[in-house]
DNA sequence: AACACCGCGTTTTTT
DNA sequence: ACGCGGTGTT
C-alpha cells in the first residue's frame, strides 16, 4: 500500500499521517511543516487508496480562503472534482445544513444571515426599546456577551444571572434579540453553528443520516476551534466517524475570541485511541530563523511540545533595527524593500507585519513617497460597504419582507420623508402585535393613526417594495440588482455626498452587478433560489477589500492576518514593550503566552530574511513616548541577531532600561528623534548629538537634503 | 436633514 | 492626537 505515488514526495511523518490507519488522528503540525499538504494528500489517499466514497468526506477550515485553497488542491489531486465531498468553513457547512433542513431547524426558507454590523444595530435597537442607557450598557458588550454565549452553546434560557444585575440585563437583551431574529428570519454567525447543532440534536434521524454519511472528518487549524465548533465535530463524528485534526498549539492566537487550545488536549481524551503524530520538519525557513522561533516559543510553559528543525542552510542572521521614531522605522523598511526590488526580487515576496492596524499608515505614506506598490490587508470588506449593504437591504426585503434589519436600512435610504417619529410608531406597533416592521407598517397605513404626510411617505415605500417585487420576478440575478439600483435611485442619493465619494460608490455598485453576473451556485445548493444564495454568500464571504490582484506589490498586514502565509522577506515592526506585547495583553493573565505565540507566528512567516524593527520613540495616543525594545527580542539568542544602527552610536537605552534618549542628548535638551525645521533645508529629524552648551551640535537627517551636522547655537533650527 | 459639538476609546478579526 | 458615533442645534 505504501508504494502509492501519493507518498513519494512526503517525509516519514507526513506519510504516516497521510496513510494513517482507521481511527482518530491528531497531527501536531509545526509552522511550515506541510500541514495543508498532508490534509490534501490524506483526502486523496482516502479516495484513491482506501476507496472511501467522496461524499463520505467532510473537511472543515476556518476561513473561506483556506477552504477555497483546499478545494482547489483536492480537485487537482483527486481525479474527478470533489463531488459530494463537503469542503468548507464551519459557518459555511452549518449554513448548508440549515438551508437543507430549514423546516426542521425552525427557520423560514428565505432566512438570511445577519453580519456583525447588522447584529450590532439590532442589539442597539433592542436596548433602546428596553430603555437601556447606551453609556451604562454598551451595546458592543451585549453583542460580545451574546456571541460568547452562543459560542459556548448557551441559550438565554439556560443562563442564570445569580443575582448579578448587569448580567440579568444582558440575558434579557439576549432573549429579546433572539426573539426578534426569529421573527425576522435572521441568523447571526454564531447562531449558524448553534442552530445546526441543535438541529442535529433534536432530530435523531437526521443526525444518524449525517453520521452514516460523513465517515471521515478532517479539521484544519484545530487549535482555533471554539467550544461549539468542537462540540459540532464531536456530534457529527459520533461513534462511527473517523476524525483527523491538524493543528499547532504554538500558533493559537485567537484565544481572545473564544478559540480554545485546550481542545487539542481534549481531543485525545474525548475520542478513543487517538494516534498522535508530529510534523516537525520545517521546509520554509532558514535554520537561523527557525532557531529564533524555537528559542522564543520555548519561553511558553503551556505547550504540548514540539521542536521544529530543518536540514537547510543557516542563512542570514536576523537583523535588528533600532529606529529613532516610527518615521525612521518606516523609512528604513521602505528603503530595504526598494533594495529588494532593485535586486530583481518580487515586491509581493516582501511583507511588512505589525501588531495593530494603526501602524500601517506611516508605512503607507513612505511607500507612496517611494513609489513602491503595496497592498494593505484588512481594510473594509466589499460586502460591508454602505452602498452594497443599502442595495442588498432592498433585495433582502424582496426575499423576505419580514427581515427587520433590512427594513430599518432600506426604509429611509435614500431619505423619503420617513422620519424618526414615524418609525417609532411602526416599531411600537410591531412590538405590541409581535410582528415584523413590514407588517406593522402595512397595518399602520391601512388603519390610519399616522399623520397624513407620514402615511403617504410610508405607503409609498411599501408600494415601492411591492412594485419592485412584481417587476423583478423571473428576472436574472444581476438584472434584479441593476433594477433595484435604478428604481431606488441610489446613485443620485450617493451623489449628494460629493462627487469623488459617489464615484467609488458607483464603481462598487457596478462591481456588485458584475459579481452577481459571475455568481455560480455551488452544486449542493442548486435547488436554492439564486438570490437567496447570493445574499447568504455575501454575508458569509464578505470579500477582500482591495482586489488589486495580480499586481506585484508589497504586502502589509497585521501579524494575525499573516498566519498561514509565507514570505521570503519579512519585516516585523513596532517590536516595543506595550505595543508588542500589547499593553492590554500584559495586564490580562494568560495573554502573554498568546502574544508570544503571535511573535512566533510572525517569525515563522519568514523564509529567508527577517528584519526586527522598533522605534525608540513613537507617536502614540497623542504624545511622543519613549519606547523599549520588546522583551520577545531578548528571548531570541543574541548570536542569531545582527544589530544595525547606521546613523547613531549612543548608549543602548533599551538595555539600561531607560527611555530612548542618549545621556548626551539629554544634557542639551534636544532629543534624538526630535523633529526640526530649517529655513533652507526643510524638515528633518535629530539623529545624533555631540558636545554641550554652545558647542553642542546635532546630526540632522533632513528629508530633502540628507544628513547634516548643525551647531545648535548657530543653526536656526525650529523645534517641532 | 445638515451641521456642529462633545466624549470616548484606542489589539488582534472570521464568519 | 484623532476619528468616530451619538446627540443637540438650526
Amino acid at each position: 500500500m505504501d508504494v502509492s505515488p501519493l507518498l513519494d514526495a512526503l517525509n516519514d511523518a507526513q506519510r504516516e499521517a497521510v496513510a494513517a490507519p482507521p481511527g482518530h488522528t491528531l497531527v501536531l503540525a509545526g509552522a511550515g511543516s506541510g500541514k495543508t499538504r498532508v490534509l490534501v494528500h490524506r483526502i486523496a489517499w482516502l479516495v484513491g487508496v482506501d476507496r472511501v466514497p467522496e461524499h463520505a468526506i467532510l473537511a472543515v477550515t476556518f476561513t473561506n480562503k483556506a477552504a477555497a485553497e483546499m478545494r482547489h488542491r483536492v480537485q487537482s489531486m483527486v481525479s474527478d472534482l470533489g463531488r459530494g465531498m463537503w469542503v468548507g468553513t464551519f459557518h459555511g457547512l452549518a449554513h448548508r445544513l440549515l438551508r437543507r433542513h430549514f423546516r426542521e431547524a425552525g427557520l423560514p426558507e428565505t432566512f438570511q444571515i445577519l453580519d456583525s454590523d447588522d447584529q450590532l444595530r439590532l442589539i442597539k435597537r433592542v436596548q433602546r426599546d428596553q430603555g437601556l442607557d447606551d453609556a451604562r450598557f454598551p451595546p458592543r458588550q451585549s453583542q460580545w456577551f451574546i456571541n460568547h454565549c452562543k459560542d459556548e452553546g448557551q441559550r438565554a434560557e439556560h443562563l442564570d444571572a445569580y443575582g448579578d444585575g448587569l448580567k440579568q440585563v444582558k440575558i434579557a437583551v439576549y432573549a429579546e434579540y433572539e426573539a426578534r431574529c426569529q421573527r425576522s428570519g435572521l441568523v447571526d454567525f454564531a447562531e449558524l453553528l448553534l442552530r445546526s447543532q441543535e438541529l442535529l440534536l433534536r432530530d435523531p434521524h437526521l443526525l444518524e443520516h449525517y453520521r452514516q454519511r460523513f465517515r471521515h472528518i478532517l479539521v484544519d487549524e484545530f487549535q482555533d476551534t471554539n467550544e461549539i465548533q468542537y462540540a459540532w465535530i464531536r456530534l457529527l463524528a459520533g461513534d462511527t466517524g473517523q476524525v483527523m485534526v491538524v493543528g499547532d498549539d504554538d500558533q493559537s492566537i485567537y484565544g481572545w475570541r473564544g478559540a480554545k487550545v485546550a481542545n487539542v488536549g481534549r481531543f485525545q481524551e474525548d475520542f478513543p485511541h487517538v494516534r498522535l503524530l508530529r510534523l516537525e520538519q520545517n521546509y520554509r525557513s532558514t535554520a537561523n530563523i527557525l532557531n529564533a522561533a524555537n528559542a522564543l516559543i520555548a519561553h511558553n510553559s503551556e505547550r504540548l511540545g514540539k521542536h521544529l528543525w530543518t536540514d537547510g542552510a543557516p542563512g542570514e542572521p536576523l537583523t535588528l533595527f533600532a529606529a529613532y521614531n516610527e518615521m525612521d522605522e518606516a523609512r528604513f523598511v521602505v528603503e530595504r524593500v526598494r533594495e529588494w526590488i532593485a535586486q530583481g526580487q518580487a515586491a509581493t515576496d516582501a511583507a511588512i507585519l505589525y501588531r495593530s492596524n494603526a501602524q500601517s499608515r506611516i508605512f503607507e505614506q513612505q511607500l507612496i513617497a517611494a513609489g513602491v506598490p503595496y497592498r494593505i490587508y484588512g481594510g473594509q470588506r466589499f460586502f460591508e460597504r454602505v452602498e452594497i449593504k443599502d442595495t442588498l437591504a432592498y433585495l433582502r426585503m424582496l426575499t423576505n419582507p419580514d427581515d427587520d434589519a433590512a427594513f430599518e436600512r432600506a426604509v429611509n435610504t435614500p431619505s423619503r420623508g420617513i422620519g424618526a417619529k414615524t418609525l417609532a410608531q411602526v416599531r411600537a406597533r410591531a412590538a405590541t402585535d409581535q410582528m415584523s416592521l413590514w407588517r406593522a407598517a402595512g397595518d399602520l397605513c391601512d388603519g390610519g393613526g399616522l399623520a397624513s404626510r407620514a402615511a403617504h411617505a410610508l405607503s409609498d415605500f411599501l408600494q415601492l417594495i411591492a412594485e419592485l417585487g412584481a417587476d423583478l420576478a423571473g428576472r436574472e440575478l444581476a438584472e434584479k440588482i441593476e433594477r433595484v439600483i435604478t428604481r431606488v435611485e441610489l446613485v443620485a442619493h450617493y451623489q449628494s455626498e460629493g462627487a469623488e465619494r459617489a464615484q467609488t460608490r458607483v464603481e462598487n455598485l457596478e462591481e456588485l452587478v458584475r459579481a452577481a453576473r459571475g455568481f455560480v451556485l455551488q452544486a449542493e445548493a442548486a435547488e436554492d433560489d439564486p438570490l437567496v444564495a447570493f445574499l447568504a454568500n455575501a454575508a458569509l464571504e464578505a470579500g477582500e477589500s482591495q482586489a488589486a490582484e495580480g499586481e506585484d506589490c508589497v504586502q502589509l498586514m497585521t501579524l494575525h492576518a499573516a498566519k498561514g502565509l509565507e514570505f521570503p522577506l519579512v519585516f516585523m515592526c513596532g517590536l516595543e514593550d506595550g505595543l508588542f506585547p500589547h499593553m492590554r495583553a500584559v495586564e490580562e493573565a494568560g495573554r502573554m503566552e498568546e502574544e508570544r505565540r503571535l511573535a512566533y507566528v510572525g517569525i515563522t512567516r519568514a523564509k529567508r530574511l527577517l528584519y526586527l524593527c522598533y522605534a525608540e520613540q513613537r507617536r502614540w495616543h497623542g504624545g511622543n513616548t519613549a519606547r523599549r525594545l520588546s522583551k520577545f527580542v531578548s528571548e531570541i539568542p543574541a548570536e542569531l541577531i545582527r544589530e544595525i544602527r547606521p546613523r547613531i552610536q549612543v548608549s543602548r537605552a533599551w538595555q539600561s532600561g531607560g527611555p530612548g534618549v542618549s545621556p548626551v542628548a539629554n544634557q542639551c535638551a534636544i532629543k534624538l528623534g526630535q523633529n526640526v525645521r530649517h529655513d533652507s533645508f526643510g524638515h528633518g529629524v535629530v539623529v545624533n548629538v555631540e558636545g554641550a552648551g554652545e558647542h553642542a551640535r546635532a546630526l540632522i537627517n533632513f528629508e530633502q537634503v540628507g544628513s547634516k551636522w548643525m551647531v545648535l547655537s548657530y543653526g536656526n533650527l525650529e523645534m517641532l
